[in-house]
DNA sequence: AACTAATCCGACGCATTGGTCGGTTTATTT
DNA sequence: AAATAAACCGACCAATGCGTCGGATTAGTT
């Protein structure tokens, strides 16, 4: 790995751990025994070293792990539940998880750095529009009662799951997955089509 | 108005637009045009001010605005309906949401400060039972099904507005909100006590 | 008026911030 | 081996952070 990644991967990791603001550039450098001259020769300055994080690592990480698992064509809700349970078992482990990383960073740099803000914004925008390309597939399908409105479905998919990370950090993050999940299917209930059920 | 009020008013207003870590105490002064000793003479540290912020302000509005709206004995869900409704309708106006407050505090300082970090939770745990016996009051009363998991409804009800609510800042919060309330009424339809709908 | 206590001022100390720069080491080419 | 470019070092700078402290102002008491 260049030293370049390297830099890229401690610096995610810090600043998804202590914020943006509150990680200096020294504490990335500490932890990787890397020298100022070796960061700005990689690097413009502070910001644009995180813009390059959100680029190279964040970007590819919510495409995998939040666009890709639901473009497939089996049964939308399906898809989604499997996706929010993939997504939020990493969390439970203590593991990077991009969805909330984005809601954290989004939270951090709101109305305080706009050319960030635009980035980031980018991103939930292109999950926005998989989730409601999904649901009119699912509508499609038949699956999906073709009354519900695909984009208030989204936002309010997307909505639930940044709060519930949210809610998982520090108290029991497991007993709320599970809790959310269940809840979530019962939504879902409401969204779904209506077959033979009288 | 005192000037040990006027600090707190404005810092949490500063707090809350730039982020605590991201807001230093001459800022506060400077709008205030008050002097270092003045700050030091209320307040032990910024860190004490800022507990003095949440005992005093936060958790006064949260109650208000959080809390008592539910803890009627009409028709629960409505209740809880309403309370969303005006507590987003404020966030609209681009004027202070205590409940996404509480949440973005949540994320700063996660991780990085267990003692105020303590204190936050303790609102969040109020406002969580607040809702379970909310909810079971409405079982009781009949109005909901009772076969939900009280527990499980709380949690998403909150993870859904507090992720709404970072949804919110920057993009169309207004269709943003008006989405979300009528997909939560959607999921209201899935818990809800079904009479006579045979 | 005289005294005391509450309130506030602002210069200062010390640590840390993002960023610069002249210079050294290491790798690559010729 | 010599020359060049890439990669890196670390002392330094100006700005800013929180917190201190001796003293000035103001308000309240006697």
């Amino acid at each position: 790995m260049t030293t370049m990644n390297r830099m890229q991967v401690t610096g995610l990791e810090l600043f998804y751990k202590n914020g943006y603001y509150n990680t200096s550039v020294d504490d990335i450098l500490k932890e990787l025994s890397l020298s100022k001259g070796a960061f700005y020769y990689h690097f413009e300055s502070k910001e644009d070293f995180f813009v390059q994080i959100i680029q190279n690592l964040i970007v590819r990480k919510v495409y995998s792990s939040l666009i890709e698992p639901i473009e497939g064509h089996e049964h939308t809700l399906d898809l989604i539940i499997n996706c929010f349970e993939d997504a939020l078992e990493t969390a439970v482990h203590n593991e990077m998880d991009y969805g909330f990383l984005l809601s954290n960073f989004i939270n951090e740099f709101n109305g305080r750095n706009p050319a960030i803000m635009k980035h980031l914004n980018e991103i939930l925008r292109i999950w926005e529009v998989t989730l409601v390309t999904a649901i009119q597939r699912g509508k499609f399908n038949g699956h999906i009662d073709r009354h519900v409105d695909a984009e208030g479905v989204a936002v309010y998919l997307m909505s639930s799951y940044i709060g519930i990370r949210t809610l998982m950090v520090e108290t029991s993050p497991s007993a709320r997955k599970y809790r959310f999940m269940s809840q979530i299917r019962q939504y879902f209930k409401a969204i779904e089509a209506k077959q033979a059920s009288f």
